[in-house]
RNA sequence: CGGGGUGUAGCGUAGCCCGGUCAUCGCGCCUGCUUUGGGAGCAGGAGGUCGCAGGUUCGAAUCCUGCCACCCCGACCA
Protein backbone atom coordinates (compact mmCIF):
# COMPACT_ATOMS: atom_id res chain seq x y z
CA UNK A 1 0.00 0.00 0.00
CA UNK A 2 1.46 3.42 -0.76
CA UNK A 3 -0.41 6.66 0.44
CA UNK A 4 1.35 9.86 -0.70
CA UNK A 5 2.09 12.88 1.18
CA UNK A 6 -1.07 14.58 1.30
CA UNK A 7 -3.09 11.85 1.70
CA UNK A 8 -0.86 10.81 4.65
CA UNK A 9 -1.64 14.35 6.19
CA UNK A 10 -4.99 13.43 6.46
CA UNK A 11 -4.34 10.25 8.09
CA UNK A 12 -2.11 12.11 10.62
CA UNK A 13 -4.97 14.17 11.06
CA UNK A 14 -7.17 11.60 11.83
CA UNK A 15 -4.37 9.65 13.92
CA UNK A 16 -3.93 12.85 16.17
CA UNK A 17 -7.53 13.36 16.71
CA UNK A 18 -8.35 9.73 17.58
CA UNK A 19 -5.29 9.71 19.79
CA UNK A 20 -6.80 12.38 22.01
CA UNK A 21 -9.88 10.25 22.31
CA UNK A 22 -8.57 7.27 23.33
CA UNK A 23 -6.34 9.32 25.52
CA UNK A 24 -8.60 10.95 27.10
CA UNK A 25 -11.04 7.42 27.52
CA UNK A 26 -7.75 6.53 29.86
CA UNK A 27 -5.68 4.59 26.73
CA UNK A 28 -2.17 4.25 26.37
CA UNK A 29 -0.44 3.45 23.50
CA UNK A 30 2.27 0.27 23.16
CA UNK A 31 3.05 -1.84 20.15
CA UNK A 32 3.33 -5.26 20.02
CA UNK A 33 5.30 -7.98 17.31
CA UNK A 34 4.44 -8.43 13.64
CA UNK A 35 4.82 -11.62 13.32
CA UNK A 36 2.86 -13.88 15.05
CA UNK A 37 4.41 -17.69 16.08
CA UNK A 38 1.56 -19.92 14.23
CA UNK A 39 0.71 -22.19 17.71
CA UNK A 40 -0.48 -18.67 18.94
CA UNK A 41 -2.45 -17.75 16.09
CA UNK A 42 -4.41 -21.16 16.17
CA UNK A 43 -4.75 -20.69 20.22
CA UNK A 44 -8.53 -19.20 19.88
CA UNK A 45 -10.15 -21.36 17.46
CA UNK A 46 -12.75 -19.23 16.22
CA UNK A 47 -10.54 -16.12 15.35
CA UNK A 48 -8.03 -18.49 13.70
CA UNK A 49 -10.34 -19.78 11.53
CA UNK A 50 -12.38 -16.72 10.64
CA UNK A 51 -8.74 -15.69 9.46
CA UNK A 52 -7.05 -18.51 8.54
CA UNK A 53 -7.90 -18.35 4.51
CA UNK A 54 -6.36 -14.34 4.37
CA UNK A 55 -2.96 -15.09 6.56
CA UNK A 56 0.52 -14.14 5.01
CA UNK A 57 2.78 -16.59 6.05
CA UNK A 58 6.70 -16.16 6.72
CA UNK A 59 8.09 -20.12 6.18
CA UNK A 60 12.06 -18.94 5.56
CA UNK A 61 14.55 -16.51 6.92
CA UNK A 62 17.63 -16.15 4.58
CA UNK A 63 17.57 -16.05 0.53
CA UNK A 64 20.77 -17.34 -1.15
CA UNK A 65 22.46 -16.56 -4.58
CA UNK A 66 20.73 -18.89 -7.53
CA UNK A 67 24.04 -20.89 -8.96
CA UNK A 68 22.15 -21.75 -11.92
CA UNK A 69 21.10 -18.39 -12.25
CA UNK A 70 23.92 -15.67 -11.72
CA UNK A 71 22.55 -12.56 -9.75
CA UNK A 72 19.46 -13.71 -8.93
CA UNK A 73 18.11 -15.00 -5.37
CA UNK A 74 16.33 -18.17 -4.09
CA UNK A 75 14.89 -18.96 -0.75
CA UNK A 76 17.53 -20.66 0.95
CA UNK A 77 15.87 -24.19 1.86
CA UNK A 78 17.99 -24.19 4.74
CA UNK A 79 16.56 -21.35 5.94
CA UNK A 80 13.10 -22.35 6.95
CA UNK A 81 11.74 -22.07 10.32
CA UNK A 82 10.66 -24.86 12.47
CA UNK A 83 7.12 -22.95 13.51
CA UNK A 84 6.01 -20.66 10.58
CA UNK A 85 5.21 -16.69 11.87
CA UNK A 86 1.78 -15.59 10.73
CA UNK A 87 1.81 -11.89 9.60
CA UNK A 88 -0.85 -10.28 11.88
CA UNK A 89 -4.18 -10.10 10.32
CA UNK A 90 -5.12 -8.62 13.89
CA UNK A 91 -3.39 -8.89 17.40
CA UNK A 92 -5.48 -10.60 19.88
CA UNK A 93 -3.05 -13.66 19.78
CA UNK A 94 0.03 -11.51 19.97
CA UNK A 95 -1.24 -9.59 22.71
CA UNK A 96 -3.48 -11.62 24.88
CA UNK A 97 -0.29 -14.12 25.09
CA UNK A 98 1.33 -10.86 26.80
CA UNK A 99 -1.57 -10.01 28.96
CA UNK A 100 -0.75 -13.49 30.42
CA UNK A 101 2.73 -12.33 31.74
CA UNK A 102 1.08 -9.10 32.74
CA UNK A 103 -2.13 -10.18 34.71
CA UNK A 104 -2.17 -11.50 37.84
CA UNK A 105 -4.37 -9.76 40.42
CA UNK A 106 -7.68 -7.43 39.45
CA UNK A 107 -5.00 -4.85 40.76
CA UNK A 108 -3.69 -5.21 37.11
CA UNK A 109 -7.33 -5.08 35.81
CA UNK A 110 -8.07 -3.09 33.59
CA UNK A 111 -5.50 -2.76 30.91
CA UNK A 112 -6.55 -0.09 28.39
CA UNK A 113 -4.36 -0.82 25.35
CA UNK A 114 -4.09 0.74 21.85
CA UNK A 115 -1.74 0.22 18.95
CA UNK A 116 -1.30 2.10 16.17
CA UNK A 117 -0.05 -0.40 13.43
CA UNK A 118 -0.22 -1.76 9.91
CA UNK A 119 -1.54 -5.54 9.24
CA UNK A 120 -2.54 -7.84 6.24
CA UNK A 121 -5.17 -9.36 5.08
CA UNK A 122 -4.60 -11.25 1.89
CA UNK A 123 -7.65 -10.81 0.19
CA UNK A 124 -8.59 -12.37 -3.02
CA UNK A 125 -9.18 -9.10 -4.52
CA UNK A 126 -8.60 -5.89 -3.35
CA UNK A 127 -10.41 -2.45 -3.49
CA UNK A 128 -8.62 1.17 -3.35
CA UNK A 129 -8.59 2.10 0.21
CA UNK A 130 -11.70 -0.18 0.83
CA UNK A 131 -10.35 -3.36 1.24
CA UNK A 132 -6.34 -3.31 0.73
CA UNK A 133 -4.01 -6.59 1.51
CA UNK A 134 -2.05 -4.15 3.94
CA UNK A 135 -3.85 -1.40 5.28
CA UNK A 136 -2.74 1.06 8.78
CA UNK A 137 -4.99 0.76 11.55
CA UNK A 138 -5.13 1.30 14.96
CA UNK A 139 -6.28 -1.76 17.23
CA UNK A 140 -7.20 -1.03 20.95
CA UNK A 141 -7.52 -4.47 23.41
CA UNK A 142 -8.18 -4.22 26.85
CA UNK A 143 -8.49 -6.19 29.72
CA UNK A 144 -11.70 -5.87 32.70
CA UNK A 145 -12.01 -7.93 35.53
CA UNK A 146 -16.11 -8.17 34.99
CA UNK A 147 -18.62 -8.66 32.62
CA UNK A 148 -20.43 -5.13 33.20
CA UNK A 149 -16.73 -3.19 32.53
CA UNK A 150 -15.76 -5.01 29.70
CA UNK A 151 -19.34 -4.14 27.79
CA UNK A 152 -19.33 -0.75 29.05
CA UNK A 153 -15.59 -0.08 27.23
CA UNK A 154 -17.13 -1.90 24.11
CA UNK A 155 -20.09 0.22 23.95
CA UNK A 156 -18.02 3.40 24.79
CA UNK A 157 -15.44 2.75 22.02
CA UNK A 158 -17.77 2.10 19.57
CA UNK A 159 -19.24 5.66 20.61
CA UNK A 160 -16.29 7.15 20.38
CA UNK A 161 -15.93 6.14 17.02
CA UNK A 162 -19.86 7.05 15.81
CA UNK A 163 -18.09 10.79 17.39
CA UNK A 164 -15.15 11.02 15.86
CA UNK A 165 -16.30 10.22 12.21
CA UNK A 166 -19.64 12.69 12.68
CA UNK A 167 -17.71 15.46 14.02
CA UNK A 168 -14.72 15.33 12.23
CA UNK A 169 -15.22 13.49 8.98
CA UNK A 170 -18.63 14.67 8.12
CA UNK A 171 -20.21 11.13 7.56
CA UNK A 172 -22.75 9.98 9.66
CA UNK A 173 -23.18 6.66 10.98
CA UNK A 174 -25.42 4.45 12.49
CA UNK A 175 -24.38 2.62 15.18
CA UNK A 176 -25.44 -0.77 15.72
CA UNK A 177 -24.52 -4.54 16.65
CA UNK A 178 -23.39 -7.13 14.19
CA UNK A 179 -25.84 -10.09 13.09
CA UNK A 180 -23.88 -13.56 14.24
CA UNK A 181 -22.68 -14.11 10.83
CA UNK A 182 -21.22 -10.72 10.74
CA UNK A 183 -19.43 -10.78 13.81
CA UNK A 184 -15.84 -10.74 14.25
CA UNK A 185 -14.19 -14.27 14.54
CA UNK A 186 -13.77 -14.49 18.01
CA UNK A 187 -16.21 -11.72 19.62
CA UNK A 188 -19.42 -12.28 21.91
CA UNK A 189 -20.77 -9.11 20.07
CA UNK A 190 -19.90 -6.59 17.56
CA UNK A 191 -20.68 -2.93 17.62
CA UNK A 192 -20.14 -1.30 14.68
CA UNK A 193 -20.96 2.11 12.95
CA UNK A 194 -22.39 1.76 9.21
CA UNK A 195 -21.94 4.76 6.50
CA UNK A 196 -23.57 5.02 3.68
CA UNK A 197 -21.62 6.03 0.36
CA UNK A 198 -22.88 8.08 -2.54
CA UNK A 199 -23.42 5.45 -4.55
CA UNK A 200 -25.79 3.66 -2.12
CA UNK A 201 -23.53 0.70 -1.07
CA UNK A 202 -22.74 0.61 2.78
CA UNK A 203 -19.84 0.71 4.27
CA UNK A 204 -18.43 -0.53 7.83
CA UNK A 205 -16.47 2.07 8.89
CA UNK A 206 -15.35 0.49 12.44
CA UNK A 207 -16.15 -2.00 15.12
CA UNK A 208 -15.57 -2.88 18.68
CA UNK A 209 -16.14 -5.99 19.93
CA UNK A 210 -17.05 -7.32 23.33
CA UNK A 211 -14.90 -10.47 23.40
CA UNK A 212 -16.22 -12.11 26.67
CA UNK A 213 -13.93 -14.52 27.88
CA UNK A 214 -13.28 -16.44 24.59
CA UNK A 215 -9.29 -14.55 24.67
CA UNK A 216 -8.89 -15.34 28.28
CA UNK A 217 -9.50 -18.45 27.94
CA UNK A 218 -7.56 -19.31 25.22
CA UNK A 219 -4.61 -18.00 26.70
CA UNK A 220 -5.33 -18.80 30.18
CA UNK A 221 -5.36 -15.25 31.29
CA UNK A 222 -6.68 -15.47 35.16
CA UNK A 223 -6.88 -12.82 37.95
CA UNK A 224 -6.97 -13.38 41.54
CA UNK A 225 -10.53 -11.50 42.54
CA UNK A 226 -10.49 -8.92 46.03
CA UNK A 227 -12.42 -12.39 47.53
CA UNK A 228 -9.35 -14.67 46.84
CA UNK A 229 -11.39 -15.82 44.04
CA UNK A 230 -9.98 -16.95 40.67
CA UNK A 231 -11.26 -15.55 37.42
CA UNK A 232 -10.99 -15.49 33.44
CA UNK A 233 -10.46 -11.81 32.30
CA UNK A 234 -12.90 -10.29 29.89
CA UNK A 235 -11.88 -8.53 27.09
CA UNK A 236 -12.55 -6.13 24.49
CA UNK A 237 -10.84 -4.91 21.00
CA UNK A 238 -11.59 -2.30 18.40
CA UNK A 239 -10.31 -0.82 15.49
CA UNK A 240 -10.42 1.71 12.62
CA UNK A 241 -8.23 1.67 9.55
CA UNK A 242 -7.36 3.61 6.86
CA UNK A 243 -10.34 2.70 4.77
CA UNK A 244 -11.58 5.57 6.73
CA UNK A 245 -10.02 7.66 4.35
CA UNK A 246 -11.73 5.59 1.55
CA UNK A 247 -15.10 6.72 3.16
CA UNK A 248 -14.29 10.16 3.49
CA UNK A 249 -13.26 10.32 -0.17
CA UNK A 250 -17.09 8.50 -1.50
CA UNK A 251 -19.13 10.42 1.00
CA UNK A 252 -17.72 13.70 0.23
CA UNK A 253 -16.12 14.32 -3.08
CA UNK A 254 -17.68 15.13 -6.45
CA UNK A 255 -16.37 15.19 -9.90
CA UNK A 256 -13.88 18.07 -9.31
CA UNK A 257 -12.28 15.69 -6.84
CA UNK A 258 -12.00 15.53 -3.15
CA UNK A 259 -13.66 17.73 -0.78
CA UNK A 260 -12.30 18.09 3.00
CA UNK A 261 -13.90 18.35 5.73
CA UNK A 262 -12.31 21.68 7.40
CA UNK A 263 -11.52 19.56 10.58
CA UNK A 264 -9.55 17.14 9.11
CA UNK A 265 -7.87 19.17 5.94
CA UNK A 266 -4.40 19.63 6.00
CA UNK A 267 -4.59 22.66 3.71
CA UNK A 268 -7.84 25.11 5.27
CA UNK A 269 -7.51 27.78 3.18
CA UNK A 270 -5.33 28.52 0.62
CA UNK A 271 -4.20 31.79 -0.80
CA UNK A 272 -3.57 31.91 -4.79
CA UNK A 273 -1.83 35.57 -5.84
CA UNK A 274 -2.83 37.30 -8.99
CA UNK A 275 -0.28 39.41 -10.49
CA UNK A 276 1.29 40.58 -13.60
CA UNK A 277 5.41 41.02 -13.47
CA UNK A 278 7.36 41.00 -10.54
CA UNK A 279 6.51 44.06 -9.10
CA UNK A 280 2.73 42.96 -8.63
CA UNK A 281 3.90 39.53 -7.35
CA UNK A 282 5.37 41.31 -4.09
CA UNK A 283 2.72 43.63 -3.47
CA UNK A 284 0.32 40.75 -3.65
CA UNK A 285 2.27 38.46 -1.63
CA UNK A 286 2.83 41.15 1.13
CA UNK A 287 -0.76 41.46 1.59
CA UNK A 288 -0.89 37.91 1.65
CA UNK A 289 1.56 36.76 4.04
CA UNK A 290 -0.17 39.27 6.56
CA UNK A 291 -3.58 37.78 5.72
CA UNK A 292 -1.93 34.58 6.20
CA UNK A 293 -0.19 35.37 9.74
CA UNK A 294 -3.36 37.03 10.78
CA UNK A 295 -5.99 33.57 9.98
CA UNK A 296 -2.52 31.67 11.33
CA UNK A 297 -3.22 33.37 14.74
CA UNK A 298 -6.36 31.87 15.06
CA UNK A 299 -5.09 28.13 14.64
CA UNK A 300 -6.25 27.93 10.92
CA UNK A 301 -3.95 26.26 8.71
CA UNK A 302 -3.24 28.24 5.62
CA UNK A 303 -0.56 27.40 2.35
CA UNK A 304 0.31 30.75 0.77
CA UNK A 305 1.02 29.45 -3.11
CA UNK A 306 3.15 31.55 -4.36
CA UNK A 307 4.90 29.42 -7.00
CA UNK A 308 5.79 31.32 -10.27
CA UNK A 309 5.79 28.23 -12.21
CA UNK A 310 1.82 27.71 -12.37
CA UNK A 311 -1.09 30.04 -13.44
CA UNK A 312 -3.48 30.95 -10.96
CA UNK A 313 -6.46 29.11 -13.07
CA UNK A 314 -4.06 25.67 -12.62
CA UNK A 315 -3.74 25.96 -8.90
CA UNK A 316 -7.56 26.77 -8.34
CA UNK A 317 -8.38 23.53 -10.20
CA UNK A 318 -5.12 21.69 -8.32
CA UNK A 319 -6.39 22.86 -4.95
CA UNK A 320 -10.17 21.52 -5.44
CA UNK A 321 -8.46 18.09 -6.55
CA UNK A 322 -7.09 18.12 -3.12
CA UNK A 323 -10.16 19.29 -1.56
CA UNK A 324 -8.90 22.06 0.09
CA UNK A 325 -12.10 23.84 1.92
CA UNK A 326 -11.61 27.27 1.29
CA UNK A 327 -9.56 29.32 -1.54
CA UNK A 328 -8.49 32.95 -1.44
CA UNK A 329 -7.63 35.14 -4.11
CA UNK A 330 -5.52 37.96 -3.97
CA UNK A 331 -5.19 40.33 -7.15
CA UNK A 332 -4.45 43.73 -8.28
CA UNK A 333 -7.95 44.52 -8.20
CA UNK A 334 -8.38 43.29 -4.47
CA UNK A 335 -5.25 45.63 -3.46
CA UNK A 336 -6.96 48.60 -5.00
CA UNK A 337 -10.61 47.65 -3.53
CA UNK A 338 -9.20 46.51 0.16
CA UNK A 339 -11.05 43.44 -0.80
CA UNK A 340 -10.46 39.48 -1.48
CA UNK A 341 -12.22 36.52 -3.57
CA UNK A 342 -13.39 34.03 -1.21
CA UNK A 343 -14.46 30.58 -3.27
CA UNK A 344 -16.20 27.52 -0.78
CA UNK A 345 -14.59 23.92 -2.17
CA UNK A 346 -17.96 21.95 -1.34
CA UNK A 347 -20.79 24.63 -3.10
CA UNK A 348 -17.90 25.90 -5.15
CA UNK A 349 -19.65 29.36 -4.56
CA UNK A 350 -17.49 32.83 -4.68
CA UNK A 351 -17.77 35.79 -2.10
CA UNK A 352 -16.01 39.28 -2.68
CA UNK A 353 -15.00 39.98 1.24
CA UNK A 354 -13.33 43.20 2.54
CA UNK A 355 -9.62 42.66 3.65
CA UNK A 356 -11.15 43.79 7.71
CA UNK A 357 -13.61 40.69 8.09
CA UNK A 358 -11.27 38.12 6.20
CA UNK A 359 -10.79 36.12 9.81
CA UNK A 360 -13.56 36.61 11.03
CA UNK A 361 -15.26 35.29 7.93
CA UNK A 362 -12.91 32.17 7.20
CA UNK A 363 -13.54 31.67 10.76
CA UNK A 364 -17.01 31.37 10.26
CA UNK A 365 -17.36 29.51 6.80
CA UNK A 366 -14.94 26.78 7.64
CA UNK A 367 -17.69 25.66 10.73
CA UNK A 368 -20.25 26.42 8.47
CA UNK A 369 -18.82 24.04 5.61
CA UNK A 370 -18.36 21.74 8.30
CA UNK A 371 -21.81 20.99 9.68
CA UNK A 372 -23.27 21.89 5.80
CA UNK A 373 -20.74 18.88 4.49
CA UNK A 374 -22.72 16.51 7.62
CA UNK A 375 -25.99 17.95 6.51
CA UNK A 376 -25.86 17.36 2.99
CA UNK A 377 -24.44 13.58 4.18
CA UNK A 378 -27.51 12.73 6.19
CA UNK A 379 -29.82 14.48 4.04
CA UNK A 380 -28.62 11.84 1.63
CA UNK A 381 -28.33 8.99 3.45
CA UNK A 382 -32.08 9.34 4.92
CA UNK A 383 -33.27 9.60 1.54
CA UNK A 384 -31.50 6.44 1.06
CA UNK A 385 -33.44 4.30 4.16
CA UNK A 386 -35.89 2.81 2.96
CA UNK A 387 -38.67 1.21 5.33
CA UNK A 388 -39.69 -2.09 3.14
CA UNK A 389 -42.52 -5.20 4.39
CA UNK A 390 -42.25 -7.13 1.80
CA UNK A 391 -39.90 -9.14 -0.48
CA UNK A 392 -40.77 -8.23 -3.85
CA UNK A 393 -40.09 -4.47 -2.84
CA UNK A 394 -37.33 -5.33 -1.11
CA UNK A 395 -35.74 -6.37 -4.08
CA UNK A 396 -36.79 -3.87 -6.17
CA UNK A 397 -35.03 -1.38 -3.71
CA UNK A 398 -31.95 -2.95 -3.12
CA UNK A 399 -31.14 -3.70 -6.86
CA UNK A 400 -32.36 -0.11 -7.61
CA UNK A 401 -31.97 2.94 -5.79
CA UNK A 402 -29.62 1.16 -3.54
CA UNK A 403 -29.13 2.56 0.27
CA UNK A 404 -30.51 1.05 3.23
CA UNK A 405 -33.52 -1.11 3.52
CA UNK A 406 -34.78 -1.75 6.81
CA UNK A 407 -37.22 -4.40 7.41
CA UNK A 408 -38.41 -7.17 9.43
CA UNK A 409 -35.97 -10.02 9.78
CA UNK A 410 -37.21 -13.50 11.76
CA UNK A 411 -33.29 -13.60 13.72
CA UNK A 412 -31.79 -16.48 11.71
CA UNK A 413 -29.00 -17.53 9.86
CA UNK A 414 -31.10 -18.84 7.69
CA UNK A 415 -33.33 -15.88 6.13
CA UNK A 416 -30.42 -13.66 6.70
CA UNK A 417 -28.25 -16.16 4.20
CA UNK A 418 -31.32 -17.08 2.10
CA UNK A 419 -31.64 -13.27 1.54
CA UNK A 420 -28.02 -12.55 0.63
CA UNK A 421 -27.82 -15.29 -1.89
CA UNK A 422 -31.10 -13.61 -3.66
CA UNK A 423 -29.65 -10.30 -2.78
CA UNK A 424 -26.14 -9.72 -2.12
CA UNK A 425 -27.60 -7.69 0.11
CA UNK A 426 -26.25 -8.36 3.48
CA UNK A 427 -27.55 -7.50 7.64
CA UNK A 428 -25.17 -4.25 7.78
CA UNK A 429 -26.55 -3.80 11.87
CA UNK A 430 -29.31 -4.00 14.31
CA UNK A 431 -29.26 -0.25 15.25
CA UNK A 432 -28.94 0.20 18.78
CA UNK A 433 -31.34 3.23 19.19
CA UNK A 434 -34.11 0.27 17.20
CA UNK A 435 -37.87 0.15 18.49
CA UNK A 436 -39.51 -2.45 19.21
CA UNK A 437 -41.72 -3.32 16.90
CA UNK A 438 -44.04 -6.17 16.14
CA UNK A 439 -43.89 -7.90 12.29
CA UNK A 440 -43.17 -10.24 10.03
CA UNK A 441 -39.71 -11.56 8.17
CA UNK A 442 -40.00 -9.68 5.35
CA UNK A 443 -38.06 -13.04 3.79
CA UNK A 444 -39.69 -16.15 5.33
CA UNK A 445 -43.15 -14.69 6.82
CA UNK A 446 -42.33 -15.79 10.48
CA UNK A 447 -42.85 -13.11 13.43
CA UNK A 448 -40.48 -10.23 14.36
CA UNK A 449 -39.65 -7.83 16.98
CA UNK A 450 -37.34 -5.31 15.32
CA UNK A 451 -36.44 -3.99 11.91
CA UNK A 452 -32.64 -4.16 11.02
CA UNK A 453 -30.61 -2.54 8.22
CA UNK A 454 -29.92 -4.36 5.00
CA UNK A 455 -27.58 -3.07 2.29
CA UNK A 456 -24.98 -3.96 -0.54
CA UNK A 457 -21.44 -3.22 1.12
CA UNK A 458 -18.07 -2.73 0.39
C1' C B 1 -9.41 -20.74 -9.12
C1' G B 2 -13.54 -19.82 -13.11
C1' G B 3 -15.49 -16.05 -17.01
C1' G B 4 -14.17 -11.68 -19.89
C1' G B 5 -10.57 -8.08 -21.42
C1' U B 6 -5.95 -5.42 -22.11
C1' G B 7 -0.49 -4.96 -22.81
C1' U B 8 2.42 0.48 -28.19
C1' A B 9 7.17 6.97 -24.81
C1' G B 10 6.15 8.99 -17.79
C1' C B 11 0.40 8.74 -18.46
C1' G B 12 -3.77 8.00 -21.83
C1' U B 13 -4.14 6.10 -26.78
C1' A B 14 -4.55 5.15 -32.85
C1' G B 15 -2.88 1.41 -35.91
C1' C B 16 -3.90 -5.08 -35.55
C1' C B 17 -9.54 -7.96 -38.93
C1' C B 18 -6.87 -6.74 -44.48
C1' G B 19 1.57 -7.87 -43.03
C1' G B 20 4.96 -3.43 -46.83
C1' U B 21 7.47 5.19 -45.20
C1' C B 22 3.00 2.97 -39.13
C1' A B 23 5.36 3.71 -35.19
C1' U B 24 -0.30 7.95 -34.57
C1' C B 25 -2.44 11.61 -31.57
C1' G B 26 -3.32 14.06 -26.76
C1' C B 27 -1.36 15.10 -21.89
C1' G B 28 3.15 15.57 -19.46
C1' C B 29 8.60 16.80 -19.89
C1' C B 30 12.86 20.30 -21.86
C1' U B 31 14.33 25.32 -24.37
C1' G B 32 12.86 30.30 -25.89
C1' C B 33 9.51 34.38 -26.26
C1' U B 34 4.80 36.14 -25.00
C1' U B 35 1.45 35.30 -20.83
C1' U B 36 -0.86 35.25 -15.34
C1' G B 37 -8.89 37.13 -12.18
C1' G B 38 -10.62 29.33 -13.94
C1' G B 39 -6.28 23.80 -16.04
C1' A B 40 -1.97 29.56 -21.15
C1' G B 41 -0.32 30.52 -26.56
C1' C B 42 3.27 30.05 -30.32
C1' A B 43 7.87 27.99 -32.04
C1' G B 44 11.47 24.36 -31.45
C1' G B 45 13.09 19.75 -28.94
C1' A B 46 13.94 15.10 -26.10
C1' G B 47 11.72 10.48 -25.25
C1' G B 48 9.67 3.86 -27.92
C1' U B 49 13.37 -3.61 -26.90
C1' C B 50 5.26 -1.98 -30.00
C1' G B 51 4.74 -7.20 -22.57
C1' C B 52 8.42 -11.58 -23.30
C1' A B 53 10.14 -15.89 -26.21
C1' G B 54 9.75 -18.67 -30.40
C1' G B 55 7.58 -19.43 -35.33
C1' U B 56 5.53 -18.17 -40.46
C1' U B 57 7.29 -14.61 -44.27
C1' C B 58 11.55 -11.29 -48.75
C1' G B 59 9.24 -8.30 -44.78
C1' A B 60 5.67 -8.72 -38.30
C1' A B 61 3.09 -3.79 -33.61
C1' U B 62 -0.10 -6.49 -37.25
C1' C B 63 -0.62 -13.62 -38.56
C1' C B 64 0.45 -18.42 -35.42
C1' U B 65 2.21 -20.90 -30.70
C1' G B 66 3.75 -20.62 -25.76
C1' C B 67 4.68 -17.72 -21.54
C1' C B 68 4.28 -13.34 -18.36
C1' A B 69 1.88 -9.12 -16.33
C1' C B 70 -2.19 -6.14 -15.29
C1' C B 71 -7.54 -4.85 -15.19
C1' C B 72 -12.85 -6.05 -14.74
C1' C B 73 -16.74 -9.66 -13.08
C1' G B 74 -17.40 -13.89 -9.70
C1' A B 75 -15.95 -17.11 -5.57
C1' C B 76 -13.56 -14.80 -0.68
C1' C B 77 -13.93 -10.43 2.56
C1' A B 78 -13.25 -9.78 11.36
Amino acid sequence: MIIKPYGYAIWEKMQAELDTMFKDTGHENAYFPLFVPKSLFEAEEKNAEGFAKECAVVTHYRLKNDESNPGKLIVDPNAKLEEELVVRPTSEAVIWNTYKTWIQSYRDLPILINQWANVVRWEMRTRLFLRTAEFLWQEGHTAHATQAEAMAEAKQMNQVYADFVENYMAIPVIQGIKTESERFAGAVETFCIEALMQDGKALQAGTSHFLGQNFSKAFDVKYATADGGLEYVWATSWGVSTRLIGALIMTHSDDNGLVLPPNLAPIQVVIIPIYRGEEQQKEVALTANKIKTQLEQKNIRVKFDNRDKFKPGFKFNEYELKGVPLRIAIGPKDLENGTVEIARRDTLSKSIVTQDEITEYVSSQLSQIQSDLFEKAKAFRSENITVVDDFATFQEVINGKGGFVSAHWDGTNESEEAIKKATKATIRCIPLDNEKEDGVCVYSGKPSQQRVLFAKSY
